[in-house]
DNA sequence: TTGCTTATTCGCATGATTTGCAGATTAGGT
DNA sequence: ACCTAATCTGCAAATCATGCGAATAAGCAA
């Protein structure tokens, strides 16, 4: 996703408006590398302005996915996910705490379906499961996040 | 998944009664490829048996679950479907008819997190989105499959 | 075969997530 | 300051899934 003050522009150049509420959503997604849900950038949007709607909410962010600016996904059949990285990349989901960290993937290319099925995917996704870096470590348990996963 | 025969001697064997709801639901899932939802084969089973619950349905593809005979998956946040095939496999989900096929992975293995996140995977899914050969083909556009996709 | 015990089925209510709709409100230009 | 269209908001409704209790039936024993 763009820099709020570049999404400003943009909306303004398609004749959209600049309301608190979309402004304020832009900073919370901006760089924002948690994944959220709608209700977490709910909750998260009513503590920094009480009364903004949830529809509101899922308004804004269904925008900016048809604007190619956010993406969505979802693991394991929880709630949809806004993810604005647009970068390629894929993600890791802690089976502990329910985090989900963008990654990498190296050498995607080398793998490949191996039965002659005539498929051509036009992209891939790779989802891993496992513990996270965190979850992992057995001293730092105080500090542990609570588990935000939702199914 | 194992064959209905099999899956009536596990049950027996853990005190679970063969219901004829449960039988049917055994021999539809049977090499059932086509990594139906709980509605999509509640559909399929009222047409052999009127009167089935929805609700029964959704309980033995739990139970199946539990017992490790099935596994849910999902994608783009449509509904769970279900998936008899134990094998390690991966999917690949046609943009067009919503089909989704089950494919192998040559060296899925030669793929990597790139970044020292320190994240261990425990388990890797990957999921092709394209357009499956059926629908490339302009030749038999008559008997294509209607769109299946959820969302 | 009859009866008993307990698993199972079934229908309905409920929960979670998301979208449709319509009236009230407001951004942004005149 | 005013107008108009875009936006926001609250609520109803759709979809998917699960909890619960009463009715039913599978499997065992006599």
């Amino acid at each position: 996703m763009r820099s709020p003050e570049q999404l400003v522009e943009r909306f303004r150049s398609e004749g959209l408006k600049i309301t608190p509420q979309r402004q304020l959503l832009f900073s919370l997604l901006h760089e924002n590398a948690e994944h959220p849900t709608a209700e977490a950038l709910y909750t998260t949007a009513s503590a920094q302005m009480p009364g903004i709607s949830l529809r509101t909410v899922y308004q804004t962010l269904t925008d900016l996915t048809e604007m190619g600016e956010l993406s969505q996904v979802t693991f394991d059949g929880g709630a949809v996910r806004f993810d604005p990285n647009l970068n390629d990349h894929h993600h890791a989901v802690c089976n502990e705490c329910g985090a989900i960290a963008d990654v990498s993937i190296d050498h995607l290319d080398a793998m490949s379906i191996s039965e002659p099925n005539n498929f051509s995917p036009s992209s891939t996704s790779v989802v891993f499961h496992g513990t996270c870096a965190r979850c992992a470590t057995p001293t730092n348990n105080l500090d542990k996040p609570t588990n935000n996963q939702t199914k």
